[in-house]
DNA sequence: ATACTACTTAAAGTGAACTTTAAGTCAATA
DNA sequence: TATTGACTTAAAGTTCACTTTAAGTAGTAT
Protein backbone atom coordinates (compact mmCIF):
# COMPACT_ATOMS: atom_id res chain seq x y z
CA UNK A 1 0.00 0.00 0.00
CA UNK A 2 1.69 3.64 -0.98
CA UNK A 3 -0.09 6.90 -1.15
CA UNK A 4 0.36 9.99 -2.70
CA UNK A 5 1.73 13.61 -0.90
CA UNK A 6 -1.93 14.20 -1.11
CA UNK A 7 -3.44 11.22 0.36
CA UNK A 8 -0.07 11.12 3.19
CA UNK A 9 -1.23 14.69 4.14
CA UNK A 10 -4.82 14.06 4.50
CA UNK A 11 -4.04 11.21 6.86
CA UNK A 12 -2.01 13.42 8.74
CA UNK A 13 -4.50 16.31 9.15
CA UNK A 14 -1.76 18.67 7.19
CA UNK A 15 -1.56 20.40 4.02
CA UNK A 16 0.31 18.48 1.16
CA UNK A 17 2.54 21.88 0.37
CA UNK A 18 3.77 21.06 4.23
CA UNK A 19 4.68 17.94 3.44
CA UNK A 20 6.88 19.03 0.56
CA UNK A 21 8.28 22.06 2.89
CA UNK A 22 9.12 19.44 5.27
CA UNK A 23 10.81 17.13 2.21
CA UNK A 24 13.23 20.34 1.44
CA UNK A 25 13.70 20.70 4.66
CA UNK A 26 15.62 16.83 4.79
CA UNK A 27 12.75 15.78 7.10
CA UNK A 28 12.01 12.67 4.71
CA UNK A 29 15.42 10.71 4.12
CA UNK A 30 13.26 7.84 3.75
CA UNK A 31 11.30 9.22 0.42
CA UNK A 32 10.92 7.98 -2.90
CA UNK A 33 10.30 8.80 -6.13
CA UNK A 34 8.13 7.30 -9.00
CA UNK A 35 9.42 6.64 -12.33
CA UNK A 36 7.77 9.71 -13.32
CA UNK A 37 9.29 11.46 -10.58
CA UNK A 38 6.34 11.31 -7.80
CA UNK A 39 6.78 11.15 -4.39
CA UNK A 40 5.53 7.60 -2.87
CA UNK A 41 4.48 7.21 0.62
CA UNK A 42 5.19 3.81 2.57
CA UNK A 43 2.79 2.71 5.09
CA UNK A 44 6.50 2.52 7.34
CA UNK A 45 6.65 5.63 6.97
CA UNK A 46 3.39 6.54 8.43
CA UNK A 47 5.36 6.35 12.27
CA UNK A 48 7.95 8.02 11.16
CA UNK A 49 5.55 11.10 10.51
CA UNK A 50 3.75 10.82 13.50
CA UNK A 51 6.77 11.07 15.65
CA UNK A 52 7.71 14.05 13.82
CA UNK A 53 4.33 15.32 14.13
CA UNK A 54 5.02 14.71 17.73
CA UNK A 55 8.19 16.24 18.65
CA UNK A 56 6.41 19.39 16.66
CA UNK A 57 3.98 19.58 18.84
CA UNK A 58 6.13 19.71 21.83
CA UNK A 59 7.82 22.52 20.24
CA UNK A 60 10.79 21.59 18.57
CA UNK A 61 11.88 23.32 15.92
CA UNK A 62 11.91 22.10 12.33
CA UNK A 63 16.14 22.59 12.57
CA UNK A 64 16.36 20.71 15.60
CA UNK A 65 13.88 17.51 14.25
CA UNK A 66 16.14 17.51 11.36
CA UNK A 67 18.97 17.42 13.53
CA UNK A 68 17.46 14.32 15.54
CA UNK A 69 16.72 12.92 12.08
CA UNK A 70 20.61 12.55 10.92
CA UNK A 71 21.03 11.18 14.57
CA UNK A 72 18.29 8.30 13.71
CA UNK A 73 20.58 7.81 10.44
CA UNK A 74 23.92 7.09 12.54
CA UNK A 75 22.41 4.56 13.52
CA UNK A 76 23.15 2.38 17.31
CA UNK A 77 26.06 5.11 17.96
CA UNK A 78 23.93 8.23 18.25
CA UNK A 79 21.33 5.94 20.58
CA UNK A 80 22.85 8.18 23.53
CA UNK A 81 22.23 11.62 22.05
CA UNK A 82 18.71 10.82 20.92
CA UNK A 83 17.70 9.94 24.48
CA UNK A 84 19.28 13.06 25.57
CA UNK A 85 17.13 14.83 23.09
CA UNK A 86 14.04 13.06 24.18
CA UNK A 87 14.55 13.73 28.02
CA UNK A 88 15.34 17.32 27.34
CA UNK A 89 11.91 17.20 25.76
CA UNK A 90 10.02 15.59 28.39
CA UNK A 91 11.11 18.44 30.89
CA UNK A 92 10.10 21.13 28.25
CA UNK A 93 7.19 19.71 27.77
CA UNK A 94 6.24 19.17 31.49
CA UNK A 95 7.68 22.71 32.19
CA UNK A 96 5.01 23.65 28.97
CA UNK A 97 2.55 21.84 31.03
CA UNK A 98 2.20 23.45 34.01
CA UNK A 99 2.36 27.16 32.82
CA UNK A 100 -0.61 26.71 30.72
CA UNK A 101 -1.97 25.17 34.31
CA UNK A 102 -1.19 28.30 35.55
CA UNK A 103 -2.51 30.28 33.26
CA UNK A 104 -5.71 28.51 33.30
CA UNK A 105 -6.29 29.11 36.61
CA UNK A 106 -6.08 32.64 36.00
CA UNK A 107 -8.62 32.23 33.23
CA UNK A 108 -10.96 30.36 35.40
CA UNK A 109 -10.70 32.94 37.80
CA UNK A 110 -12.08 35.57 35.13
CA UNK A 111 -14.51 33.11 34.00
CA UNK A 112 -15.88 33.62 37.87
CA UNK A 113 -15.07 36.99 38.07
CA UNK A 114 -17.52 38.00 34.58
CA UNK A 115 -20.14 35.23 35.43
CA UNK A 116 -20.47 37.31 38.47
CA UNK A 117 -20.22 40.74 36.80
CA UNK A 118 -22.79 39.54 34.53
CA UNK A 119 -25.55 38.69 37.01
CA UNK A 120 -24.82 41.96 39.31
CA UNK A 121 -24.92 43.94 35.83
CA UNK A 122 -21.35 45.26 36.75
CA UNK A 123 -17.46 44.96 37.09
CA UNK A 124 -17.44 47.05 40.36
CA UNK A 125 -19.64 44.70 42.56
CA UNK A 126 -17.11 41.97 42.17
CA UNK A 127 -14.20 44.30 42.67
CA UNK A 128 -14.97 44.90 46.01
CA UNK A 129 -16.14 41.26 47.44
CA UNK A 130 -14.52 40.73 50.35
CA UNK A 131 -12.00 37.32 50.87
CA UNK A 132 -14.79 35.54 52.41
CA UNK A 133 -17.32 36.40 49.93
CA UNK A 134 -15.71 34.43 47.28
CA UNK A 135 -16.04 30.99 46.29
CA UNK A 136 -12.64 28.85 48.26
CA UNK A 137 -11.31 27.91 45.09
CA UNK A 138 -11.30 31.72 43.66
CA UNK A 139 -9.57 33.22 46.89
CA UNK A 140 -6.04 32.07 46.49
CA UNK A 141 -6.05 33.19 42.68
CA UNK A 142 -7.15 36.47 43.22
CA UNK A 143 -4.40 37.12 46.28
CA UNK A 144 -1.98 35.92 43.39
CA UNK A 145 -3.04 38.33 40.82
CA UNK A 146 -3.20 41.12 43.02
CA UNK A 147 -0.22 40.48 44.77
CA UNK A 148 1.71 43.37 44.61
CA UNK A 149 4.15 42.70 47.26
CA UNK A 150 7.24 42.46 44.54
CA UNK A 151 6.93 46.31 44.51
CA UNK B 1 5.93 54.31 43.20
CA UNK B 2 6.25 54.33 39.29
CA UNK B 3 8.90 52.59 36.97
CA UNK B 4 10.09 53.23 34.03
CA UNK B 5 10.18 50.78 31.18
CA UNK B 6 13.53 49.24 31.51
CA UNK B 7 11.96 48.80 35.54
CA UNK B 8 8.42 46.80 34.56
CA UNK B 9 10.06 44.89 31.30
CA UNK B 10 12.41 43.19 34.04
CA UNK B 11 9.97 42.39 36.74
CA UNK B 12 7.87 41.42 33.93
CA UNK B 13 10.86 39.11 32.57
CA UNK B 14 10.20 40.29 28.99
CA UNK B 15 12.31 42.85 26.98
CA UNK B 16 11.63 46.30 27.35
CA UNK B 17 11.44 46.47 23.53
CA UNK B 18 8.69 44.48 23.67
CA UNK B 19 6.66 46.66 26.29
CA UNK B 20 7.49 49.44 23.42
CA UNK B 21 6.23 47.15 20.60
CA UNK B 22 3.06 45.97 22.86
CA UNK B 23 1.89 50.05 23.50
CA UNK B 24 2.36 50.49 19.69
CA UNK B 25 -0.07 48.39 19.31
CA UNK B 26 -2.40 49.67 21.62
CA UNK B 27 -2.26 47.36 24.54
CA UNK B 28 -1.53 50.10 27.11
CA UNK B 29 -4.64 52.29 26.95
CA UNK B 30 -3.72 53.37 30.48
CA UNK B 31 0.24 54.76 29.51
CA UNK B 32 1.06 57.97 30.78
CA UNK B 33 4.12 59.71 30.19
CA UNK B 34 6.71 62.54 32.16
CA UNK B 35 7.24 65.62 31.23
CA UNK B 36 10.18 64.71 29.11
CA UNK B 37 8.03 62.29 27.80
CA UNK B 38 9.22 59.09 29.20
CA UNK B 39 6.84 56.10 29.69
CA UNK B 40 5.51 55.86 33.58
CA UNK B 41 4.66 53.21 34.43
CA UNK B 42 2.65 52.36 37.74
CA UNK B 43 2.32 50.19 40.49
CA UNK B 44 -1.62 49.68 39.61
CA UNK B 45 -0.98 48.73 36.02
CA UNK B 46 1.37 45.91 37.14
CA UNK B 47 -2.00 43.38 37.47
CA UNK B 48 -3.37 44.71 34.18
CA UNK B 49 -0.07 43.43 32.18
CA UNK B 50 -0.29 40.38 34.38
CA UNK B 51 -3.28 39.79 32.53
CA UNK B 52 -1.89 40.61 29.02
CA UNK B 53 0.61 38.08 29.99
CA UNK B 54 -1.95 35.33 30.67
CA UNK B 55 -3.28 35.89 27.72
CA UNK B 56 -0.50 35.80 25.57
CA UNK B 57 0.49 32.69 27.75
CA UNK B 58 -3.06 30.61 26.33
CA UNK B 59 -1.44 31.42 22.76
CA UNK B 60 -4.32 34.77 22.57
CA UNK B 61 -2.18 36.65 18.93
CA UNK B 62 -1.71 40.86 19.82
CA UNK B 63 -4.52 41.73 17.73
CA UNK B 64 -7.31 40.30 20.03
CA UNK B 65 -6.04 40.63 22.64
CA UNK B 66 -6.44 44.33 21.48
CA UNK B 67 -9.86 43.57 20.93
CA UNK B 68 -10.12 42.24 24.39
CA UNK B 69 -8.61 45.82 25.87
CA UNK B 70 -11.20 47.57 23.46
CA UNK B 71 -13.70 45.49 25.79
CA UNK B 72 -12.74 46.62 28.74
CA UNK B 73 -12.68 50.61 27.65
CA UNK B 74 -16.07 50.35 26.74
CA UNK B 75 -16.89 49.46 30.85
CA UNK B 76 -19.82 47.37 31.93
CA UNK B 77 -21.92 46.96 28.18
CA UNK B 78 -19.04 44.53 27.71
CA UNK B 79 -18.95 42.13 30.03
CA UNK B 80 -21.18 39.26 28.20
CA UNK B 81 -18.40 39.86 25.21
CA UNK B 82 -15.87 39.93 28.05
CA UNK B 83 -16.82 36.50 29.95
CA UNK B 84 -17.49 34.96 26.11
CA UNK B 85 -13.70 35.47 25.33
CA UNK B 86 -12.70 34.03 28.48
CA UNK B 87 -14.91 31.34 28.10
CA UNK B 88 -13.08 30.43 25.12
CA UNK B 89 -10.00 31.04 26.39
CA UNK B 90 -10.93 27.68 28.71
CA UNK B 91 -11.63 25.74 26.06
CA UNK B 92 -8.71 26.85 23.99
CA UNK B 93 -6.04 25.82 26.84
CA UNK B 94 -7.51 22.49 28.15
CA UNK B 95 -7.38 21.60 23.83
CA UNK B 96 -3.61 22.74 24.57
CA UNK B 97 -3.16 21.00 27.24
CA UNK B 98 -4.51 17.52 26.54
CA UNK B 99 -2.87 18.04 22.79
CA UNK B 100 0.64 18.52 25.18
CA UNK B 101 -0.15 15.45 27.26
CA UNK B 102 -0.76 12.95 24.29
CA UNK B 103 2.70 14.33 22.71
CA UNK B 104 4.37 13.53 26.84
CA UNK B 105 3.29 10.01 26.39
CA UNK B 106 4.75 9.46 23.55
CA UNK B 107 8.33 11.13 24.35
CA UNK B 108 7.98 8.91 27.82
CA UNK B 109 7.57 6.03 25.43
CA UNK B 110 10.47 6.90 23.40
CA UNK B 111 12.69 7.84 26.85
CA UNK B 112 12.14 3.90 27.80
CA UNK B 113 12.87 2.44 24.37
CA UNK B 114 16.42 4.70 24.41
CA UNK B 115 17.08 3.72 28.03
CA UNK B 116 16.48 0.22 26.88
CA UNK B 117 18.39 0.22 24.07
CA UNK B 118 21.24 1.98 25.53
CA UNK B 119 21.63 -0.63 27.94
CA UNK B 120 21.39 -3.10 25.05
CA UNK B 121 23.44 -1.03 22.93
CA UNK B 122 20.79 -1.01 20.11
CA UNK B 123 18.02 -0.09 18.98
CA UNK B 124 16.95 -3.14 17.24
CA UNK B 125 16.80 -5.43 20.28
CA UNK B 126 13.72 -2.82 21.54
CA UNK B 127 11.76 -3.13 18.50
CA UNK B 128 11.76 -7.15 18.67
CA UNK B 129 10.49 -7.10 22.17
CA UNK B 130 7.29 -8.84 22.56
CA UNK B 131 4.14 -6.75 24.23
CA UNK B 132 4.68 -8.69 27.62
CA UNK B 133 8.01 -8.06 27.45
CA UNK B 134 7.11 -4.13 27.65
CA UNK B 135 6.52 -2.23 30.93
CA UNK B 136 3.02 -2.73 31.59
CA UNK B 137 2.77 1.46 31.23
CA UNK B 138 4.29 1.47 27.52
CA UNK B 139 2.36 -0.88 25.85
CA UNK B 140 -0.72 0.93 24.95
CA UNK B 141 1.55 3.91 24.18
CA UNK B 142 3.90 1.53 21.53
CA UNK B 143 0.07 0.05 20.25
CA UNK B 144 -0.84 3.67 19.83
CA UNK B 145 2.14 4.09 17.52
CA UNK B 146 2.42 1.25 15.75
CA UNK B 147 -1.36 1.29 14.97
CA UNK B 148 -1.79 1.42 11.27
CA UNK B 149 -5.21 -0.13 10.77
CA UNK B 150 -6.06 3.65 9.52
CA UNK B 151 -4.69 2.46 6.18
C1' DA C 1 -6.95 11.33 -27.84
C1' DT C 2 -8.57 14.50 -24.60
C1' DA C 3 -9.70 16.31 -20.50
C1' DC C 4 -8.97 16.68 -15.81
C1' DT C 5 -7.03 16.39 -11.35
C1' DA C 6 -3.12 15.94 -8.71
C1' DC C 7 1.37 16.06 -8.90
C1' DT C 8 6.26 18.68 -9.76
C1' DT C 9 9.65 22.84 -9.01
C1' DA C 10 11.80 27.30 -7.65
C1' DA C 11 10.86 31.41 -5.97
C1' DA C 12 8.27 34.79 -3.95
C1' DG C 13 4.88 36.07 -0.51
C1' DT C 14 2.63 35.96 4.14
C1' DG C 15 1.83 36.86 9.02
C1' DA C 16 3.07 36.92 13.65
C1' DA C 17 5.88 38.76 17.10
C1' DC C 18 9.39 40.74 18.01
C1' DT C 19 14.32 42.93 17.61
C1' DT C 20 17.62 46.00 15.86
C1' DT C 21 19.28 50.25 14.11
C1' DA C 22 20.13 55.07 13.90
C1' DA C 23 19.71 59.37 15.46
C1' DG C 24 18.53 61.78 19.01
C1' DT C 25 16.76 63.29 24.10
C1' DC C 26 16.31 62.83 29.25
C1' DA C 27 17.92 62.55 33.88
C1' DA C 28 21.15 61.49 37.30
C1' DT C 29 25.97 61.61 38.87
C1' DA C 30 31.08 63.21 39.14
C1' DT D 1 29.45 71.04 32.83
C1' DA D 2 30.31 66.76 30.96
C1' DT D 3 29.63 62.11 30.84
C1' DT D 4 26.91 58.09 31.11
C1' DG D 5 23.16 55.08 30.70
C1' DA D 6 18.48 54.66 29.81
C1' DC D 7 15.07 56.57 27.51
C1' DT D 8 12.57 58.23 22.70
C1' DT D 9 11.04 57.37 17.60
C1' DA D 10 10.32 55.44 12.90
C1' DA D 11 11.70 52.23 10.04
C1' DA D 12 13.95 48.35 8.66
C1' DG D 13 15.40 43.68 9.69
C1' DT D 14 14.83 38.91 11.60
C1' DT D 15 12.98 34.35 12.38
C1' DC D 16 9.85 30.81 11.91
C1' DA D 17 6.82 27.98 9.47
C1' DC D 18 4.42 27.80 6.12
C1' DT D 19 1.56 29.12 1.74
C1' DT D 20 1.01 30.72 -2.76
C1' DT D 21 2.19 31.33 -7.48
C1' DA D 22 3.40 30.11 -12.06
C1' DA D 23 4.63 27.12 -15.33
C1' DG D 24 4.82 22.70 -16.31
C1' DT D 25 4.33 17.17 -15.97
C1' DA D 26 2.09 12.69 -14.44
C1' DG D 27 -1.50 9.61 -14.17
C1' DT D 28 -6.33 8.39 -14.68
C1' DA D 29 -11.03 8.33 -16.56
C1' DT D 30 -13.94 8.75 -20.61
Amino acid sequence: MVFTIGEMAKKLGVAASTLRYYDKEGLFPFMERSEGGIRVFKESNYEFLKIINCLKATGMQIKDIKNFIELVLQGDESIDARLEIFQKRKLEVEKQISELQEALETVKFKCWYYETAKRAGSTAICDNLRDDELPEDMRRIRAKLRREDTF
